[in-house]
RNA sequence: GUCCCCAUCGUCUAGUCUGGUCCAGGACAAGAGCUUUUCAAGCUCUCGACACCGGUUCAAAUCCGGUUGGGGACACCA
């Protein structure tokens, strides 16, 4: 039975490496059958935060990395005291006593070569003597996490350690401590590391957002879990969008690629847009929702699931992310209409009172209020007023939602209803007339 | 400074293990065009890479060595 686990400490959000550490250990165990754990590594009594904690939790629920087993280091501060006091009794560690009478146990490095065979890398060999001894408790009682991990990956049976690249060094130091205890070896595999544009690791400023901000920035939660994919492991044939359920089957961690990458937020932008155009309108609508709340929209025709659908569907194709909706489409939730002023310059500067108060005519004897309808009369009226379609097209839009760019102007005119629509161009020809 | 990892278009990658099918394929981005009612989407096209040097070989992106470059680690943080 294969079992990997994912070890974040709650000292911090769950962010791009940390996610991309915890799909390829949830993968590896979905794809083998094997169990996936979580392990807490809470031992910073300080830094540590219940906050985070529930921020990794609830970010991980939302990539959907179930875990199947969940540990708290904390707990488990006795076995580490333990087993570090039968290390001190074989005589493989000593006490150092510091000038304020604290202990901490310290484990004897031997000269010696250690290899490690990674799954992704292969052989790598290290040379002990550039390893100085390991604390393997503190002075404060807390143990070390080189000590803490070791203990936990033989007790907790994991058979396969999937990590960042950084913890290579870390390896040796461990490895030994594997075999002063007694314990199998696991093996590993060290991921290559997700750099951020200008290099070097992800930071705020390079793009080490939290999980959650992805979340509220309006991405969903299959494309970022897709691009993250894509980063160091490729389907094949050419792919680029694959569904989790078919990753999981193609899988295999020795397919992982050795180069560190560059995390690019356009390719991200990219896929997401790609999913939201795959996903049903309904449920796309749903999504959309908390993201118009977020910007005010709470009553009205907001709170009608119905009427967001049918609005949703004409924004869907062109949107990158959820919360692009409430920007683009706020003309249809509000009548204070937001008015882009070099907009208004461009398309309404001249005075149009005269068609406008034409297609109002138009509109109320329109038979059939419906998007073909409404292109129809349109038509024929701009053909009896002898001007080219496009003049009127980009007044009208600007005039009815204040903006230059959207859907096709009838559906407008269609889902902002005759009522609507005859307001707001009836303002602009008071306007001109006063 | 010491140790370790890595090296194909600007970015993500296919190809490298098992040398010839690769004057290197795809995607994002960028640029051009088509479509059009604006934007987006879509479609078509263009730009663009095997880091360098040497070796092995009839043949090297692919194997070997070195150089250079990038990254990581060297804590009583995790």
């Amino acid at each position: 039975m294969i079992r990997v686990r994912f070890a974040p400490s709650p000292t911090g959000n769950l962010h791009i490496g940390g996610a991309r550490t915890a799909l390829f250990n949830w993968l590896y165990a979905r794809a083998t059958g094997g169990k996936f754990v979580l392990r807490i590594e809470d031992t910073d009594q300080v830094r540590s935060k219940e906050e985070y904690l529930d921020e990794i939790r609830n970010s991980l629920q939302w990539v959907g990395f179930t875990w199947d087993e969940i540990y708290y280091q904390s707990q488990r501060f006795d076995t580490y005291r333990q087993q570090a006091q039968r290390l001190l009794d074989e005589g493989k560690a000593y006490v150092e006593r510091s000038p304020e009478g604290k202990e901490a146990i310290i484990y004897k490095v031997t000269p010696q070569k250690i290899r490690v065979s990674d799954l992704i890398r292969g052989e790598i060999e290290f040379d002990a003597q550039t390893i100085k001894d390991q604390v393997l408790i503190k002075s404060d009682g807390t143990p070390t996490y080189n000590f803490a991990c070791v203990i936990d990956d033989a007790q907790m049976q994991i058979t396969h350690v999937i990590r960042g690249d950084d913890h290579i060094s870390n390896t040796p130091k461990q490895i030994l401590m594997y075999q002063a205890l007694g314990f199998t070896v696991p093996l590993f595999a060290h991921l290559p590391l997700i750099l951020g544009a200008e290099g070097g690791r992800l930071s705020k400023r390079t793009g080490a957002t939290a999980i959650s901000d992805y979340r509220k920035m309006g991405y969903l939660p299959q494309a970022l879990v897709n691009y993250l994919l894509l980063l160091s492991w490729a389907p094949g044939a050419d792919q680029e969008l694959i569904d989790i359920n078919e990753a999981i089957k193609r899988f295999d961690i020795k397919d992982v690629n050795k180069t560190a990458a560059t995390f690019d937020l356009k390719k991200l932008a990219w896929i997401n847009n790609q999913y939201i155009k795959k996903e049903d309108p309904g449920k796309l609508s749903e999504l959309v929702v908390p993201f118009l709340r977020e910007k005010g929209f709470t009553s009205g025709r907001a709170l009608d699931l119905d009427y967001v659908a049918s609005i949703t569907k004409l924004f869907q194709e062109r949107l990158a992310t959820l919360a692009d909706f409430p920007d683009w489409a706020d003309f249809f939730f509000s009548d204070d209409v937001k008015m882009d002023e070099a907009a208004q310059k461009k398309h309404l500067s001249a005075d149009l009172s005269r068609e406008f108060s034409l297609f109002i005519e138009r509109l109320d004897t329109l038979a059939d209020f419906d998007v073909a309808g409404i292109e129809q009369t349109f038509r024929e009226l701009v053909k009896e007023l002898n001007i080219e379609a496009r003049a009127l097209i980009h007044p009208i839009r600007v005039a009815l939602t204040g903006k230059t760019v959207g859907p096709g102007l009838f559906d407008v005119i269609y889902y902002l209803g005759k009522e609507r629509t005859k307001k707001r161009l009836m303002q602009w020809v008071k306007r001109s007339q006063s």
